[in-house]
DNA sequence: AAAAGATTTAATCATTTGATTAAAAACAAA
DNA sequence: TTTGTTTTTAATCAAATGATTAAATCTTTT
């Protein structure tokens, strides 16, 4: 018997520009002959392999929600760092990745936002943010305040200018090379001012 | 010649129901028959009112993004507040207005991610984040750290909740009254932080 | 009331779009 | 080479969708 034995590489291309165009345009404004035009392969192409462009989107979508949560995942459930060591590796982690893929947050946020039903419960994040030794040693620290407000302050510190890259960029505030100039003395400033947060 | 007499309250309800819809699934997912079923119209009438879907979308858009850089123009601009003074009126109006147009960041952001070359310099954001009287007051403050830092923090602080609320829902961290009562803790908690953050 | 104009409706169009099909081409096994 | 299998292509389909049209209804003016 003959092992199916598809070219990985026409799959791999088709998955490779169905992550660009999804997370550039989104799911809905997304034609799966744009799809197909930036992979360079016939559209039918794109069925034979996925049998649907929704299929093909859950694929995508169930990449970039693990890139994006999965960040910090491991940082936040050690027992072995301390707070302020922890905050330093989320915000280095968050900034370092999305510097790469800086489309992302939005995308994951937006199509949440356009089918929430469709996410349920599959989004972990929930634990991460409730659950997690990280949130122990912020409620030891400070008991009086609820620690998801120091888990929003350090994310979206962290996350925020990428969100708002399209806009920075159309008003002409900042270019790509100055986003990452920015966001890398971030790193440093956000970790500091977590710190006075905290005593504050 | 007898004046053109339109019912505005078919006008306004075809408008409304795009405000609706639009804000809540984007353009792309928007089809006209959502907005038409929505309003309780015949299809044909959002035509005959708005000309096309990217007509009626453009009206919208303007709008929304008047109600998101609006908020802060008066504020940043003012000569009689001081630096405090103006973030804690930052903080408060977006708030407040957010509380009751919570998916109105993620909307504007995602289309304009959708579409930069459309908004092209039609966002006078980028003035108020660059030449305002605040980033002057900033700059005054501590001339040693970009004043786009601050700002981000701030409208960061603020905004970032409402543009993961999706998120927070569907993980099952938060549902809508935990997260006004959340945000609403944070307009004193954030000044707060700003001004430890200013002197740090 | 009659005429003129504005608004609304049902039906229909043309295009786009996701998907399928049948045949061709490429490849592997014998 | 021959045979069988996988991959690719061009052509086509059916449904969805933005838009238009022509007729019907309602409103205003005279």
């Amino acid at each position: 018997m003959v092992l199916k034995n598809k070219d990985a590489s026409t799959e791999e291309k088709i998955k490779e520009a169905a992550r660009t165009v999804f997370t550039q345009k989104g799911y809905s404004a997304t034609r799966t002959r744009d799809i197909a035009e930036e992979a360079g392969i016939n559209l039918a192409l794109l069925n034979y392999y996925f049998r649907s462009k929704e299929k093909l989107f859950e694929l995508v979508m169930a990449e970039k929600v693990s890139e994006l949560f999965g960040v910090i995942a491991p940082i936040v459930n050690s027992k072995k760092t301390s707070l302020d060591e922890k905050v330093t590796l989320i915000v280095d982690a968050y900034i370092t990745m999305l510097s790469q893929n800086p489309g992302l947050p939005l995308f994951v946020l937006s199509e949440i936002r356009n089918n929430p039903e469709h996410f349920g419960n599959r989004i972990q994040a929930g634990k991460l943010l409730t659950e997690s030794f990280f949130v122990k040693q912020l409620i030891e620290k400070r008991p009086d305040i609820h620690p998801l407000h120091f888990i929003v302050n350090i994310l979206s510190m962290s996350i925020f200018p990428f969100i708002t890259k399209p806009v920075l960029e159309s008003a002409g505030v900042m270019n790509s090379d100055q986003l990452n100039e920015f966001t890398e003395e971030r790193k440093i400033l956000i970790v500091k001012w977590f710190k006075v947060m905290i005593e504050a």
